[in-house]
Order: structure tokens, then sequence, then C-alpha cells
DNA sequence: CTATTTTAAAATGTCGACATTTTGACATTA
DNA sequence: TAATGTCAAAATGTCGACATTTTAAAATAG
């Protein structure tokens, strides 16, 4: 009974990588493979696996035999991902609205329902706050049909996961700024059942790099 | 003398890489450790570290305890590449107007006539001319100055080069294609140089479809 | 003759050991 | 004192062996 069906090296994989965003580890940290071993009591090979496929992923970098070390954040960085997430993200609804049926209109109603629901609460819980929030923006660029487009989104937003902790941080109690951002998703339900693309287009970058601002603060102080 | 400044993970990834991207290696197919190991000549560590990171890239699949497989290839999974790619560039492009000076202008127009001359030649290299075409795209990007954005550009091409080669097989002695291509080149300059990021978009995105028909029916036919 | 079970061979994934490289403290020299 | 050189300790990257799982071929039962 080692293996409850997956692979160590999966394990691991996950394992680092929460704990590399969730800031266990911080940026340019050095990553010890005798120390990773112990922590997760596991060999070499699985966690060399898994430290490859996260230098894949933008998360760690390596030198050669110099060791691996968490990859550094910088606003630069955060600002580039931010905006180009923003791209992307208007992109993939643009394609929505071209390709959207009726399916795809109906889920996005019902996302909206849920997580307007949510957030008209008195005590919200943020981890079912964030669930239902992204489940609403998917359903927004669901029409699009595209896997390359939404792999590249996901990709992006697994990258924005490491800033975008600061600004939960700053913004958990915050609701004045919960509500705006409501304010914000119903109108882009509204814009998108209308199907205008213009309108959808520059709210939703617009919307999404809302966290911009106060993720710069936070960083600078740091 | 054994590593001349490289890892030997880092090696046979790219080996790897090239021999799935050429076709050595066909979809599909199962690719046996032990075989890989002879064929390379190293161990299991290093091999498996390419591996994982060729999963990271789609060119390799794994299912759990059974092993790695190229990944497959089909019409639907070539025409959305080329589709997200097409988009992206057109992306790229747009945010090359609004932000390029005099400099992107200048290597703009350097990249183009270079490209130009050698497509005039009566005998030309292959591998040349997709040298100077490559740059020349890449010149007509440059000016976006967005690292993450360029990044995604590099995945998917790299992602469309298995398909590419398809169309190059049909296309390497007809010249005609390459006429048109070069027309289309030079109104991409032009309408650039004008700022003019409608035209642009509209035509780039039809720059980059033209394969797609040609190798459609090339994979229909395997 | 088909379907299930058994069994041996092959392949995968993991581990710990080893050789090579890097690091940083200490000694030597200018 | 600063700069350079030496050397031991630490860390990395690679390898081959081993345990576990999968595969597919042979044997058994229905």
């Amino acid at each position: 009974m080692k293996n409850s069906r997956q692979n160590t090296a999966a394990q691991i994989l996950d394992s680092l990588k929460n704990d590399i965003i969730s800031g266990e580890f911080l940026p340019k940290q050095k990553l010890h493979i005798k120390t990773l071993k112990e922590k997760y009591n596991v060999g070499t090979s699985p966690l060399r696996e898994a430290l490859s496929q996260l230098m894949a992923n933008d998360l760690v970098v390596s030198k050669n035999q110099r060791g691996f070390y968490v990859s550094d954040i910088s606003i630069e960085d955060m600002t580039d991902i931010y905006q180009t997430r923003a791209k992307i993200e208007s992109l993939c609804i643009e394609m929505s609205i071209d390709k959207g049926d009726d399916y795809w209109e109906a889920n996005l109603i019902a996302a909206s329902h849920r997580l307007n629901k949510y957030s008209k609460k008195e005590k919200l819980d943020i981890d079912e706050w964030q669930s239902r929030h992204g489940d609403f923006h998917e359903a927004l660029v669901a029409g699009c049909m595209s896997p390359r487009l939404f792999q590249i989104r996901s990709s992006l937003i697994e990258k924005s996961k490491r800033y975008r902790s600061l600004w939960l941080r700053e913004n958990v109690s915050n609701i004045a700024t919960l509500k705006i951002n409501q304010n914000e998703h119903a109108a882009l339900m509204i814009l998108a059942l209308e199907r205008d693309k213009k309108a959808v287009s520059k709210l939703i970058e617009e919307h999404i790099m809302t966290p911009v601002g106060i993720i710069k603060k936070s960083l600078s102080q740091l």
C-alpha cells in the first residue's frame, strides 16, 4: 500500500508547487536536494523529475552544477504577467462571443448567479469565494473552444497566483473592493450576453489589471 | 573531459526534442526507457528528467506505471495550434505598433531586406531561408516588449514545428507559393510601418493560416 | 472453442552509492 | 591588509541495482 494510485514524482510536484506558490519557499531561495529529500521523504529521482517540471513552469531555475533555486519575483514580471493575462483573457472572451451558443449563455448566467449570491453573504469563506469567482471567469471564456488557448490561460493564472496571494492578504477584509468587483462581474455578464465585444474586452482588461496597483505597493515594501 | 559545459539531461532534452519534431519518433510511439538509454548512451535519471520536461512541452505524454509515449498529432490539434498562433502573433504585432520606436522600424526594414534578397535567389538553401524568414517575423513582433507573451509565442512556434515539416516537404520546390508569400511579407512590413493595426492583424492571421489547408491534406493521407 | 486464471518475462519507477564539481575557510605571498 | 592559492567539506548529477507493476502467453476450466 505504498502509492494511492499516483507517482511519487507527481505527488512531490504538487507539494513543491504549492509550497512555492504559498510562499513557504521564498523567491531566490536555494533548494537543497538533501533538505528536500528529508522534508518530503523521497529519493533523488522523483525529486529531480518534479524540479525539472517546475523549471518548465518557470517556478524554479537551475544553474548547471549549482543546484536549483526558487525563481525570482519582481514588479516588472508581475506587471508583464498581468498584462499578458488581460490580453489573453480578452482574446478568449471575444472568441467566446463569436462562437458561444445557448449552453454557454446558460452556464454563464448560472455561474454569475452563484458568485453573486455568495458575494452578498455576511461571513464569507475566502476559498469558497475564490472557487466561485474562478468558475465565473471560466464560464465567460468557456465558449472559446480552443484547448491550446485555455492551456495558455491556465498557465498564466498559475503564474499569477504567487503574486495574487499578496493582493488577497491586503483585501481579504476589504468589503468595499469586493463590491466594486461584483459590479464589474455583473457588467461583464450583461455585455457578454449582448455580444458587445469591444465593451467586454475593455472591461475585462481593466478588471484583471485591478490588483496590479496594490500588488506593486506590497512588492516595493519587501 | 566528460561534459562540454552542459548537463547530460539538457543534452538529451535537445536530442529527444529534435528527434520527435523531425519525425524520427512517430506520434503515439512508445518510448522504451531501455531503448532510449542505449540509443543516447545515458543513465536513467537524466533521461527521465528530459522526458519530464518534454511532458511539460506537450511532446510526450506518460501514463502512470505504463511508460512514456510520443504525443499524438491530429488535424484538430494542428488547426487549434495554428489558429492560436495566428491570434497571438496578431496580438504581438498590435502591441509592437503601439510601442515600437525608430529602432524597431529600422530593424524591421533590415530584416525584410535580408529576406527579400534571399527569396529572389535562384538556388536557395531551405535552412537559410527559414532562418531569415524567422528573423523577419521576429522583427515584426520585437516591439511588443513582453517577455511572457514572447514565451507563449515561442512555445506555439515550437509546437507547430512538428506539423510545419509536412508543409515544407510539399512546398520545398514550389516556387510560386514562395512568391505569394514574399508579397505578403512586403505588405506586412509596409502596413506595420504605416501603423495600420487593423490591416496588419488581418493579414498576419491569414498569412499564418496559409499552410493549414495543405497540412490538412497531408495529414488525412496518413 | 471461448473465457478466465496462472505464471513468467519485461518494463517501470525508486532508491542509495559514487564520481565530479563547487564552495568557502585557511594559509601563503606580495 | 589585500590578493591569490590550496585543500577539505559539501552539494550536485549520474549510474546501476532492486522492488513493484504491467503485459501477454500458457494453462485451466466451463
